[in-house]
DNA sequence: CCAAAAGTGTTTCACGTACACCCATGC
DNA sequence: GCATGGGTGTACGTGAAACACTTTTGG
């Protein structure tokens, strides 16, 4: 006990809600709780901020070490301060969220030391503390946000069909979605780059894949191109 | 120097950028800061988050203390970690952005014991800390929120004319709008009540005043509608 | 009567939406 | 040859955008 301050102090953690995509539909990351409180309790990766890194940096690290998951997008949702939502003191947390590329991620998580799992985001057990909350903001947040930025690609393969697409959007949005109109709209937003592949190991006719052109849309965006599905 | 912990813990505050409307423009309400760091530069009103508040009455208490304002309208914006934002130790900082009816504090926070001042948006001093940089993510948030969110009544008086609304937006998106469209506009969408009455004291035609239904406008939200200008 | 802003409709065009069939492939 | 999904075009309606003049009021 040798970091003394002259008045009381909050401690920090980072906490985040991790997604991912695969052909059931939209899946969290939760890890088993190892240590009291709520041991043995779901909850989503997180832990304390040192104080030799920023708020970013602490939510890349505690998910390497607890998922073994390298993030590529990852974004602040929102700092909860309640006074009792850590019952042995107050802790305030900043909860991020994450987009990950399941197809590459699938065996990593559910083999790493700690228990983590993905589980289907209508299907999640009870939660610790407030995860549930954190949660369900950043379920939100991803309906909302996915739909006038182009943050989908980061949850699908780095190649993918268009129905992949309209199915992610699909399941985000929660409706169905026409597929002529959608394939016209997308592909006229002049975003993605057909490539010379198509898909293999399908049971039908394979369909053409495509990648998202990060480029094409910054120089789009810079030109006031706005996407919006 | 008697809370002592077993792990060092940074400190913890809230700021807040707070906008008003008049007939300027976009105003921001900054204070002086009377202690060092920084002691005379201007910088946004905020402070340390106590233990027996949450994030969001520490703001609403730096508010009433330092500019003796009341706000309606309080929405977390950012929380900050960079390691070397206050020259003394480590301060994460939770940001905060506020809309006011600037027509309701004109005098109040100029006459407030400590200096406080509003500030055209395009005309603010170089700032403390890292402020300028919450202001600029405040001002983007603004931007961008008052387009999908009615926010923009929290800028107006109780009753204002269609004029009023439209210089808001004006204002806020920095473009000119078309008075006829946006007229049928903001009146389809059925969210105003129209007044029994006009302005005073205009040297000109006097216009009808409104007020906006929050209740009108729950409702609708709850039937799928979306505001959008 | 002049200045200033209030108030008011119509036309045009782009885009969203609804909708059904043939094609390619693997088994 | 059959099941499965891939791929394609058109018609219609709604809503955004462009645009100008008359009315009211105060000074």
């Amino acid at each position: 006990m040798s970091y003394c301050y002259e008045y009381p102090r909050a401690a920090l953690t980072v906490d985040c809600v991790v997604f991912g995509l695969d052909e059931e539909g939209l899946k969290v990351l939760l890890i088993q709780r190892d240590l009291p409180p709520f041991e043995g309790t779901w909850a989503l990766p997180g832990g304390f901020v040192r104080m030799d890194e920023t708020l970013e940096e602490a939510a890349r690290r505690e998910l390497q070490e607890e998922t073994g998951i390298e993030i590529v997008y990852l974004e602040q949702l929102y700092t909860i301060g309640e006074l009792d939502r850590d019952p042995r003191e107050r802790v305030v947390t900043v909860a991020f969220y994450a987009l990950v590329k399941l197809s590459d991620h699938r065996v990593q998580a559910a083999t790493d030391a700690r228990n983590a799992a993905w589980f289907a985001i209508d299907d999640v057990p009870p939660l610790a503390f407030d995860h549930e909350k954190i949660l369900y903001m950043a379920h939100e947040r991803l309906r909302g946000k996915v739909r006038y930025q182009p943050i989908g690609f980061e949850l699908l393969p780095a190649k993918f069909t268009l129905r992949q697409i309209q199915q992610l959007y699909e399941v985000v949005l929660d409706r169905p979605l026409d597929k002529r109109n959608f394939r016209k709209k997308i592909l006229s937003m002049d975003i993605l780059v057909e490539l010379a592949e198509v898909e293999t190991d399908v049971a039908h006719r394979a369909a053409r894949l495509y990648r998202f052109d990060h480029r094409k849309y910054r120089r789009l965006t810079k030109q006031g191109f706005n996407f919006e599905i």
